[in-house]
DNA sequence: CATACTGAATGAAACGTTACATGAAAATAG
DNA sequence: CTATTTTCATGTAACGTTTCATTCAGTATG
């Protein structure tokens, strides 16, 4: 396992270039040089194919490189766009990516925490659910969809303008009478401003609504049971659904199936996330987009950001509407490649 | 940015401790030391809240503990749950992992493998498409799905018994002729036996059967005109398909769906991969499930493990059968949670 | 032609750890 | 009670960088 043959370090660049240690540095890290001495160095680094030790780097400079991600896994459709969005960012900028994943432990984001703050890590990104999370203030930290106090920043879509659009959509395909699912407590913080973003958006079109919030622990029974509930003659008394994600969406449209309701013809049905099947194939069902590549590049951005003078407490991207099949546009979108 | 708040060493362990540095890097380490002076300074690590620096550790030992994973995205689901369940394993044994996301493209593979070996990593674990990626001697490497030559072991599913217990059960569940739907070139080596493994079973059950092979850039009505062409009298000609991913018996669904197929009443589907919609909910369809979680272990096992005396070329783990819906089974599973 | 100044190459020190040679103290044997 | 062995804490060197004080060469100035 241990590597036999040596990776070649700056002390073999500077023998085989003839030149101190000291200017390979510099031209390693692109300090002025003379242009013969760097030609020579150059030459070496090309011949004896060397690499910086970035560990060595890391250990001078007291910084490792590294933003921990704290994410609860990489399976959620959403979860998993965003760790992908995150890592390509820091990538890009030379910075690796510590991947935690936290499976909604409370336990487990406080030791990551505690383990990123004391040594590793130059920085955390955190979409956590602790709601008395200990962050120390020399770490860098920038929050995704929970406000965390005053000047750790956070990071969401327009979650209210999410809510509000959802609304406005369903008023102009036609409902009269609509409703919004919400599954439990694990929305916390920003995202629970869909719901008012909703309300907002149905009283300005004059839309009439229900409202079923779910308790964590409820049964699939317990939802069909609502949708049970609201029917009358074979149909149900409302015509449009506002789904506070994409994957409560997607469980409503087995329950209707089962209630012999046909989505969009009985019931239209909005989602949010914009979360998609197969990652580039068709959404799950018409949705409110986040911008998750925005966000995530808008993390990094705010983490690595050096003048830390300006901390913006809550950034808000714009969201956008798709449509999944879900719903009753007029045009439909084109094919598709397998 | 820069951390003004100093992380506690090993020598300010020792001074306080009142012990040399070596002590306190022998008892970190666990090694040996007198138990008088273990307490001492395990009282002075907790008095400090000391952590190691691994990045010390890792230039002292030339060794990184890190390992890269090579693998297009973490967006597709089958790659978001292997990213997942990697770096659980890897971080159980207190290795990160370095996220290397290739987009499929074999130059992107390739500079990722020389960046690792040059310097970075312990190894690599690759879920690559470059046919002819270059790999040096000294850099471990496991490869997943794909046999990349003598001396790198290949961790897959049993994708041959895959395609044999597709065959059985659709024959167990009553079809007399079945399809073969594939699609194109993106499915290299060890997943390629899923059909000759499908062609056995159904030879084996007297079972009838059709191929039908898509090659990359065939449009999606290519696909649906595929299965037209096997439509009389308002019904396929077959009561059963095997779809090499569930990604393709996604999209199958919707095209039978438009062809007014109703599935599984009209046709039997079985997919590939085991899938869920939202990781944790149901699968897209009745499939047969890679062991995803075994497969990730495997490969983090077969790299850091330290005897690497015995290379197996090809590891193949048992797959399993799963319920999703799109088959008519006696019993259906019981109801979930939201 | 001598002096002062500039710019750039140099090489040693330091970052936090581990490994190893050293030596002291304790334990055992004679 | 001495001699020998064992045990184990000690402290230094080394890992591959970066930084910075030093030095040196070359140019400009009087």
């Amino acid at each position: 396992m241990k590597k036999e043959i040596s990776t070649p370090t700056m002390k073999d660049v500077a023998r085989e270039a003839g030149v101190a240690l000291g200017t390979v540095s510099k031209v390693v890290n692109g300090l002025p040089v003379g242009d013969s001495y760097r030609i020579r160095v150059e030459n070496a680094i090309q011949k004896l194919n060397y690499q910086v030790n970035s560990y060595a780097q890391g250990l001078k400079a007291n910084k490792t490189y590294t933003v921990a991600l704290l994410i609860p896994n990489t399976i959620d459709p959403f979860f998993a766009a965003l760790t992908y969005y995150i890592n390509t960012a820091l990538m890009k900028r030379r910075y690796k990516m510590l991947l935690c994943a936290t499976d909604f432990d409370p336990r487990q984001e406080q030791e990551y925490i505690l383990m990123a703050q004391n040594n590793k890590v130059d920085g955390i990104i955190g979409l956590t659910y602790n709601p008395s999370l200990v962050v120390e203030e020399n770490t860098p930290f920038v929050a995704i969809d929970r406000s965390m106090g005053s000047n750790i920043p956070c990071v969401a879509c327009d979650n209210f303008a999410g809510g509000q659009l959802a609304a406005e959509k369903l008023a102009d395909l036609g409902c009269k009478h609509v409703a919004f699912l919400r599954s439990g407590s694990s929305l916390a913080n920003e995202p629970n401003k869909r719901k008012a973003g909703f309300e907002n958006g149905c009283l300005s079109r004059g839309l009439s609504y229900e409202m079923k919030i779910l308790n964590d622990g409820d049964s699939f029974e317990e939802f069909e049971q609502f949708l049970s509930e609201h029917m009358a003659g074979g149909r149900l008394t409302f015509d449009g659904i506002f789904c506070v994600t994409d994957r409560l969406a997607y469980l409503t449209q087995d329950m209707l199936r089962r209630l012999r309701q046909r989505v969009p013809e009985d019931v239209q049905l909005i989602g949010f996330d914009g979360i998609r099947a197969f990652g580039n194939t068709d959404y799950h069902c018409s949705t409110i987009v986040q911008p998750v590549p925005e966000m995530a590049e808008m993390c990094v951005d705010l983490l690595l950001r050096e003048n830390t003078l300006v901390k913006p407490p809550l950034i808000c991207l714009p969201v956008t509407y798709a449509y999944g099949g879900t719903t009753r546009e007029k045009a439909i979108p084109a094919s598709k490649e397998v």
